[in-house]
DNA sequence: TTCTCGCCGTAC
DNA sequence: GACGTACGGCGAGAAT
């Protein structure tokens, strides 16, 4: 007879990976993130369904110090504060799993690890196998032939031949091996220049750390050194990643049974965190026939399958399209295959142009677009999908027009909590649907053995793809009632992403014309002059050096040349940045030149070489990409290339931007707001000095110096404006005394007094920054003049530094997205009155306040 | 050779 | 520690 099994789950461990890795959007109307509790309890949920465990327990860290701080004063020294949304979930997680009727074992002086192995070997002598739930390799040396460890990074379960596999010793030698290395989490030190690789070699070659230390002599090399200086600290790394297994509990391995579950807490629980489909399942209204529908996915491979499926799309209420291509660039990009589902695990694959050896027969591209036309075409048949800007450029240039497009999930996730995750499809679909999708990667493989698409076996392809659409179309479902639980969020969704997507792939389709040999020539004569440059530095240095490292300049500087440090890096190391050198080059000749060695190089490498290895053969044009789901704010991201960082304040970067044209008989017709942030600050604020200023249409730099300086406007000289200006864009990042002091290099008390006096001034500015710390501490976010949504869960933190984080952010934020809103809006309304013939025009960029036209000469 | 991290520098 | 939001190039070091 098999034995018992006991299951310990490492808690802790689960908690912070889903907190960290998944970085899931979960969380309440009241902003207490979830995401933590969700995916440590889906874990259980999981192992329970998967062993049906009668013996199972969580072991959870308790709080306060340990042994091993005794012994290591250092011990996780570096571990930064647990992030306040997780501290909130961790007491819920315990609370749940109690409820639950799962034992909870946290015992104070130890750490959740030697509760585990102490019942690890509780558990052996009673004749117990046990699976250890854990990513943490500490555990490895708890393996043997009764106890066995499932990795929860990779579902892998490691037995002792899987430890010696992955770690290359047995588990009798993890300790010895982690001595070595060292564990970073921990600050546990280990022995500089050794890694797994050696560690490992080292073991298998003396069967163990004592023997190792006592031959230490015998190893050669920069590493053998290492060893020898450094072995006096094996023994206490050894002492402190050993487990201690005979910790006192108050229950035995025998005794971890799983009880029944209290439903009124659990009840309790799940409404407060809103986890609406545990509560349902509950209350027994789990739709029975959700949990096992095998999804049926299918190929359509010839023409009567797919005349089945245009019947069934066409009867949908709303179906899911998603196309799989050859590249993550829409406008390279050939069309592979088209997924589609209609129901939840009822999707399908149509292959197109799957092109290996041995490939089946498919339908003919231009005949399955032909019959697909009418449908994706048709505005009346409703479509969602996940980043349908993407898609709608590939169909673009297919010939169809994709029309119908109710639904963008990303864009749901995005509006509903644009900060807490990234909202790619994968990643949506474990937070939302608890899914675990196979992966681009698993399908396609990775690195340099990555196959187009076409070149993917279709049962592959088509289990991939189907899934994709299946998905989009689930987290349709589930996302939908959440927007509609949200009027301002979901009218946000529905009048401004939504509709933005078609513009913003009509944008990324038009491109921008650039003149190639305009860059190629600035490139020559960029190289020209950082060779003249470092020949100049050489001379001075009296030696060679690569300039354009940082830590190469950072020896030669402070250490060569003795110039005194005055600033630091965040880890410590003299500062070379562009501030520090610019006061360093007062004094001396090399900083200046290599200040001017930097601006040259960042220009050469970052636009004119790259730029024209950036138009696209098959237009003659560039076309980036706008990332609609991406910047916190509501701003759009520009990348590949990025069109919104191009040059503009010195000489040289305007010669970049000249190098942007627009086609014979064009013009390039330039857009932007002035002042838009501080005008929504002034509307915000409902300040009158603020808003005066800018109703009488005042020079509003100006005016704040005649405010602050105590002159009338037209007394006011360029320094004093230049501080003026300085002011008003630190207040709109939520600067500080010491910010502006730096900034304009004065004291701080004279800074503290301009902002004193500007405060005096425009008193509603200063009552509007505080009420939106206010806000943002009671309700948990802040918002947009059209009701966009930052969450700020660490407004609320003990941790000064990030609570700060967190104020200014809620004083910038409602200002830059606002101004986003706004553009967006723009935008449409601009597509719009384009749209309607007014002239031949047609929008090529948006730069945050700015948009770029190319329009028709006599339009211009 | 490839990948990741930290630093730096463009833009608004 | 001190000014918000992005993207991306480069060097260095580690892993392969």
């Amino acid at each position: 007879m098999a034995a018992s099994q006991l299951i310990l789950v490492d808690g802790a461990a689960f908690l912070f990976r889903a907190y960290h890795a998944i970085r899931a959007p979960l969380s309440t109307a009241g902003g207490q993130t979830t995401h933590a509790v969700f995916g440590m309890l889906n874990m259980l949920r999981s192992l329970r369904a998967k062993y049906q465990p009668t013996r199972l327990a969580v072991v959870l860290d308790a709080a306060g110090k340990t042994f091993r701080h005794e012994l290591y004063p250092d011990y996780k020294a570096n571990r930064p504060p647990m992030p306040e949304d997780l501290r909130a979930q961790w007491d819920y997680a315990r609370r749940i799993i109690i409820a639950l009727g799962i034992p909870l074992v946290s015992i104070p002086g130890v750490e959740a690890d030697d509760v585990i192995g102490t019942l690890t070997t509780q558990a052996r002598a009673l004749n117990l196998d046990t699976l250890i739930v854990s990513g943490d390799k500490d555990l490895a040396q708890l393996v043997n032939a009764r106890a066995v460890m499932l990795d929860t990074k990779n579902n892998m379960r490691l037995d002792a031949a899987g430890v010696e596999k992955k770690f290359g010793v047995p588990p009798r030698l993890i300790t010895d091996y982690l001595a070595l290395v060292g564990d970073a989490s921990d600050n546990i030190p280990g022995i500089p220049k050794v890694g797994p690789k050696t560690a490992a070699a080292w073991l298998q070659k003396f069967g163990g750390l004592d023997e190792l230390i006592a031959r230490a002599d015998e190893i050669a090399g920069k590493v053998g050194e290492s060893l020898r200086e450094n072995l006096a600290r094996l023994e206490l790394s050894r002492k402190l990643v050993a487990l201690k297994v005979d910790v006192e509990l108050d229950c035995g391995a025998d005794e971890l049974r799983v009880g029944a579950p209290d439903t009124a807490a659990l009840r309790e629980m799940y409404t407060e965190l809103e986890f609406h489909a545990w509560l349902q399942e509950l209350d027994g209204e789990a739709d029975a026939a959700n949990a096992d529908d095998a999804p049926k996915y299918e190929t359509i491979l010839n023409e009567k399958s797919l005349t089945q499926w245009l019947a069934k799309l066409r009867r949908a209420k709303l179906f899911a399209v998603d196309t799989e291509t050859t590249s993550l660039d829409a406008q390279r990009a050939e069309l592979v295959g088209i997924a589609f589902a209609v129901k939840k695990g009822e999707a399908a694959y149509l292959p197109l142009q799957h092109n290996y050896t041995g490939a089946p027969p498919q339908l003919a591209l231009q005949f399955a677009l032909k019959k697909l036309r009418p449908l994706l075409e048709d505005a009346g048949v409703a479509k969602v999908g996940q980043n349908l800007k993407y898609d709608m450029q590939i169909f673009a240039r297919y010939g169809i027009a994709l029309r119908g497009v109710t639904h963008d999930t990303m864009l749901m996730a995005y509006v509903l909590d644009a900060g807490k995750s990234r909202h790619d499809l994968d990643t949506l679909a474990r937070n939302y649907l608890g899914a675990a999708p196979i992966s681009f990667a698993a399908t396609a493989g990775r690195g340099k053995n990555q196959l187009t698409f076409d070149q993917v076996h279709i049962e592959n392809a088509a289990r991939y793809a189907a899934e994709d659409a299946d998905l989009a179309l689930q987290l349709q479902l589930a996302l939908a009632p959440k927007l509609k639980q949200q009027p301002k969020l979901q009218k946000l969704y529905a009048d401004m992403e939504l509709p933005l997507l078609t513009i913003l792939a009509r944008i990324e389709s038009n491109g921008v014309k650039i003149n190639a040999n305009m860059l190629a020539r600035q490139s020559a004569e960029l190289a020209a002059q950082m060779t003249a440059i470092e020949r100049q530095a050489y001379a001075v240095a009296g030696t060679q050096f690569n300039i354009a490292s940082p830590q190469q300049i950072q020896h030669i500087l402070y250490e060569q040349q003795g110039l005194g440090v005055s600033r630091k890096t965040p880890k410590g190391k003299p500062s070379t940045a562009i501030s520090v050198l610019q006061e360093l080059a007062a004094k001396h000749e090399l900083p200046r030149l290599i200040l001017e060695h930097r601006g040259l190089a960042k220009l050469k490498s970052t636009y004119t070489d790259k730029l024209p290895g950036q138009i696209n053969p098959r237009t003659g044009r560039v076309h980036t990409s706008y990332h609609q789901a991406v910047a916190v704010t509501g701003r759009l991201s520009s990348a590949t290339p990025n069109l919104q960082n191009i040059p503009i304040r010195t000489a040289a970067g305007g010669a970049i931007r000249a190098a942007f044209i627009a086609e014979p008989n064009y013009k390039l017709v330039a857009a932007d707001y002035s002042q838009i942030e501080l005008r929504i600050l002034a509307h915000l604020s409902a300040d009158e000095g603020l808003c005066a200023a800018f109703n009488r249409g005042l020079d509003v730099h100006r005016a704040t110096a005649a405010e602050v300086f105590g002159v009338p406007p037209e007394k006011v000289d360029a320094e004093q404006r230049r501080r003026a200006k300085a002011i008003n864009f630190g207040l709109i990042y939520g600067m500080s005394a010491f910010g502006l002091a730096r900034q304009l290099n004065i004291e701080q008390r004279e800074a503290r007094d301009y902002m004193e006096i500007y405060f005096a001034r425009y008193p509603r500015v200063l009552e509007h920054m505080e009420e939106l710390k206010t806000r943002a501490r009671e309700q948990g976010y802040v918002e947009t003049l059209y009701g966009r949504r930052m969450y700020l869960p660490e407004i609320n933190s003990r941790n000064m530094q990030r609570r700060k984080y967190a104020e200014r952010t809620a004083i910038n934020a409602p200002m830059q997205g606002s101004a986003a809103d706004l553009i967006k809006l723009a935008m449409l309304a601009v597509d719009k009155w384009l749209a309607a013939g007014h002239c031949d025009a047609k929008i090529i960029m948006q730069v945050h306040d700015e948009l770029v036209l190319e329009a028709a000469a006599a339009d211009a």
